[in-house]
RNA sequence: GGUCGCGUGGCCGAGGGGCUUAGGCACCGGUCUGCAAAACCGGUUACGGCGGUUCGAAUCCGCCCGCGACCUCCA
């Protein structure tokens, strides 16, 4: 592979060649989602992006060490009064342990991104397991002189980290910006200045989640456990910090002041943030009723779907947009993209039918250069997707005999395939009723070849009954010269 | 209000100063077919608005309109 990666680095702004820090060793962390309510488009996006740049990495030979995170403590309810506990609150409310919220809704979080043929990463530490770390990690900023304790609670000082360095250099803001656009909040009077950020909060005594520490008994702040963690799995600095592209300011930024103030240099090398989810032009909020969850997409239930949709049609919408580009869902987009996929993925079946001819009428080595070449700039999907079109064209005319393929050439076309469909965008066939399914197909031939005799004899009125009955039983035929083709109709 | 980003044909979605017919879906015509489906071939519909820079702008600049993210304890 003579071609080089680039990725867009949100620090920079700019395209970048990727070059890890120890090759082929590369270290990528990426935010994972808070566990206290069911998983929804907002998380498909991000963990499909990263997925995608997971297998790449690995398709180019790397040996990757993924890590994201399972966030399961300390982030406050921002519409709630008391600023509770996020998931305490939840579990009060259901009656059940804190944990056990936690626990229930990873696994299905596990289980959606399981669906939707996402690699689970090689570690997925939890916030709750890190708590020594995280203290660990206040202790040091304290020692070096960038926090403060105010009242059991321990504060990041912005105003004297962005005296040596810039704080909120990812998000373009200054702090004379900050300042002027604070908002007056309760509690504040503890903090010198109100964009200052907590490190460790003490707990309020009906506050489930807490931890003992030097300061109070308490909780960590927000942004630390992506710092502690990072850097307890990849070292300081590593390669790649991905997520949202709502993440940027402030949860980034401090991270970036969290780990520059404790470490005396940045811990990032390349900052990559996916872009965000609308639902039929307009942000999905559960106030606006447009809030869908992964499970109502695969079941169908919800009232802006038509019907349901599976997750591998989630996943390949999903790539079908450049990740830094807003992606917009509807019944309608989703329903295109199903039947592009189908197209896609019956390509690859019939790759390994075609028959050898003389020569090529498509040029792979060019179009397997194109995939590369889309992949390597900036992991531009929707060309790869273009390029792999076409190949899909070549294809089924080969398959129809209207273009030939060389011998040498299929098993070309069969490892592109394998590749960049399978390999890297990670679209396979949904497994549809696998077993016992092979004393159905060999009635169904044996039908079919009924049919075929009373073809032959002009019976076409046999013919088209046993199509029609078939055809309600959800079985497609397809004549052709041979005879016929047939799949199962999907769901 | 501030910062950043976006606005492409019926829908989705790349590209990004002249030449990409990008691609998918839909629609129309054709080939094939007993018919149909699929596939293949061909076709239609573009770059939010107004100015400016330029020999030339969808692509650069300005303003306007519309949409979105973030603006400190909500990943």
């Amino acid at each position: 592979m003579e071609q080089a990666l680039y990725i867009h680095n949100s620090l920079t702004r700019k395209n970048e060649k990727f070059e890890p820090r120890r090759p082929p060793y590369v270290g990528l962390y990426v935010c994972g989602p808070t566990v206290y309510g069911e998983a929804h488009l907002g998380h498909a996006r991000p963990a499909v992006t990263f997925d995608l740049l997971h297998r790449y990495l690995l398709h180019l030979g790397y040996r990757v060490r993924y890590v994201r995170n399972i966030t399961d403590v300390g982030h406050l309810e921002s519409d709630a009064d008391q600023g509770e506990d996020k998931i305490a609150k939840k579990a009060r409310l259901e009656k059940v342990e804190p944990m056990e919220i936690a626990e229930h809704y990873t696994r299905s979080y596990h289980h959606n991104m399981d669906q939707m043929n996402v690699l689970r990463p090689n570690i997925e530490p939890r916030a709750s397991g890190h708590i020594i770390e995280q203290q660990q990690m206040v202790k040091k900023i304290l020692e070096k002189g960038y926090g403060y304790v105010s009242n059991g609670s321990v504060y990041f000082d912005v105003e004297k980290y962005n005296r040596e360095h810039n704080y909120g250099k990812l998000s373009g803001r200054n702090i004379e910006e900050l300042r002027s656009n604070t908002r007056e909040l309760e509690g504040q009077e503890e903090k010198k200045n109100p964009f200052d950020f907590a490190l460790w909060k003490k707990a309020s005594p009906e506050h489930i989640m807490q931890w003992p520490s030097p300061w109070s008994d308490g909780f960590p702040g927000w942004h630390l456990e992506c710092s502690a963690m990072s850097t307890k799995y990849l070292g300081h600095p590593f390669d790649i910090h991905g997520g949202g592209m709502d993440l940027i300011f402030p949860h980034h930024d401090c991270e970036i002041a969290q780990s520059t103030a404790a470490e005396g240099e940045e811990s990032v090398r390349y900052w990559m943030h996916n872009n965000m989810v609308t639902i039929a032009g307009q942000k999905m909020g559960k106030s606006l009723h447009n809030f869908i969850t992964l499970n109502q997409f695969f079941s169908g239930d919800h009232e802006l779907l038509d019907k349901a949709f599976s997750p591998m049609t989630i996943r390949f919408f999903t790539l079908q947009a450049h990740y830094r580009s807003p992606l917009d869902f509807s019944s309608e987009a989703l329903q295109a993209a199903e039947k592009g996929l189908e197209k896609l993925l019956k390509a690859g079946e019939i790759i390994d039918q075609l028959k050898p001819g003389q020569q090529s009428d498509m040029d792979l080595d060019q179009l397997e250069r194109d995939c590369y070449q889309a992949m390597n700039d900036d992991m531009n999907t929707p060309v790869l997707f273009s390029r792999l079109f076409e190949m899909v064209r070549f294809v089924n005319s080969v398959h129809q005999k209207q273009a030939t393929i060389h011998r040498d050439d299929i098993d070309k076309l069969r490892g592109i395939y394998q590749h960049f469909v399978q390999d890297i965008l990670g679209l396979e066939r949904e497994s549809q009723q696998e077993e016992g399914s092979r004393l159905t197909s060999e009635l169904i031939e044996m039908i079919l070849h009924i049919r075929l005799e009373a073809k032959k004899n002009k019976d076409f009125d046999t013919a088209d009954k046993i199509r029609d009955r078939l055809k309600e039983l959800g079985v497609i035929v397809k004549d052709t010269k041979e005879g016929f083709e047939w799949e199962i109709e999907n769901e």
